[in-house]
DNA sequence: CCACGCTCCTGCGCGC
DNA sequence: TGCGCGCAGGAGCGTG
């Protein structure tokens, strides 16, 4: 599943080819995503230029003369710049065309969504309330603490709502907290401020790192096959339920934190 | 304000 | 080249 590393990824591998491309054609063959496909995306975009991608959160922002297209990938999303001629298979809902290149959709789980708006950011209602980007000065250890002052949930769930900080999904929540050695369940009003420090540090680290190891994989976008943007890291404790920790050896534990599979090192982790 | 459960959807893994 | 079932997961949204 996409999360802000792979999102980031994306941003930079159609930006590079797309930017400064006029829109030919959009093409809807399946509008029902998480919310429809905003139907004059068809009539609005032909004849615009790309002037930009930018991300809030996991949010690609295509900003034109009148307007931003919002895309998200939801959770099956994935974007490619193709040959126009390279033909549309299943799950592939929405192609931008510009000219001889197309921006193709593929999203099978439909999770993903596109609108367009105009105005600023902040006055559409997905982009205002969200926290600071996590790889951005904003985002530190005292304001962390702060956003945790009255919050009584598992500190996971916290650093996952994107009030608190955006872009941090399952993974990474899991991730970030082993390496910063802090049990996913803790309350997280308890955390001290020296955690929150430390936290704000490794979820930075982190995403970090997976950005780094992703951006190898950006000639994948212009081409028709293999995952483009996707990179399979080795993590510390997602997804290893039972395997030995690889700092201590203590076997890895999993939960569920808010119906979601949470990983743990009971050892290194306090 | 905060917490929690529901919801969207399909591919996948599992048991038979 | 089986079939049916249940789960996973990002994140907005409604409810208490």
């Amino acid at each position: 599943m996409p999360e802000l590393p792979e999102v980031e990824v994306t941003r930079r591998g159609i930006a590079a080819p797309l930017t400064g491309q006029t829109v030919t054609v959009v093409t809807v063959r399946q509008p029902r995503l998480r919310w429809p496909i905003t139907p004059q995306l068809a009539s609005i975009l032909p004849g615009q230029t790309l002037l930009d991608v930018d991300r809030r959160a996991k949010y690609l922002l295509l900003r034109f003369a009148r307007g931003t297209v919002i895309l998200h990938l939801g959770m099956s999303g994935s974007l490619r710049v193709l040959d126009s001629s390279i033909k549309p298979e299943k799950h592939d809902h929405l192609d931008i065309s510009f000219g001889d290149r197309v921006l193709r959709l593929r999203d099978p789980r439909r999770f993903g969504a596109v609108l367009w708006h105009e105005g600023e950011d902040e006055t559409h209602p997905l982009l205002s309330g969200l926290g600071p980007e996590p790889l951005a000065d904003r985002f530190t250890g005292a304001g962390l603490h702060a956003a945790l002052a009255r919050r009584q949930c598992a500190i996971k769930l916290a650093i996952m709502d994107s009030s608190v900080v955006v872009g941090v999904g399952n993974i990474y929540a899991s991730e970030s907290l082993f390496r910063a050695r802090i049990r996913p369940g803790t309350a997280a009003r308890r955390l001290s401020r020296s955690q929150c420090e430390r936290l704000r540090d490794e979820i930075r680290a982190t995403l970090g790192d997976a950005l780094a190891a992703g951006g190898s994989t950006l000639r994948d976008f212009l081409h028709a096959d293999g995952e483009p943007g996707y990179f399979q890291q080795s993590y510390f404790v997602y997804g290893r339920d039972g395997q030995p920790c690889r700092i201590c050896g203590t076997p890895v534990r999993m939960r569920r934190l808010g119906a979601r599979s949470t990983f743990f090192c009971p050892a290194c982790q306090r």
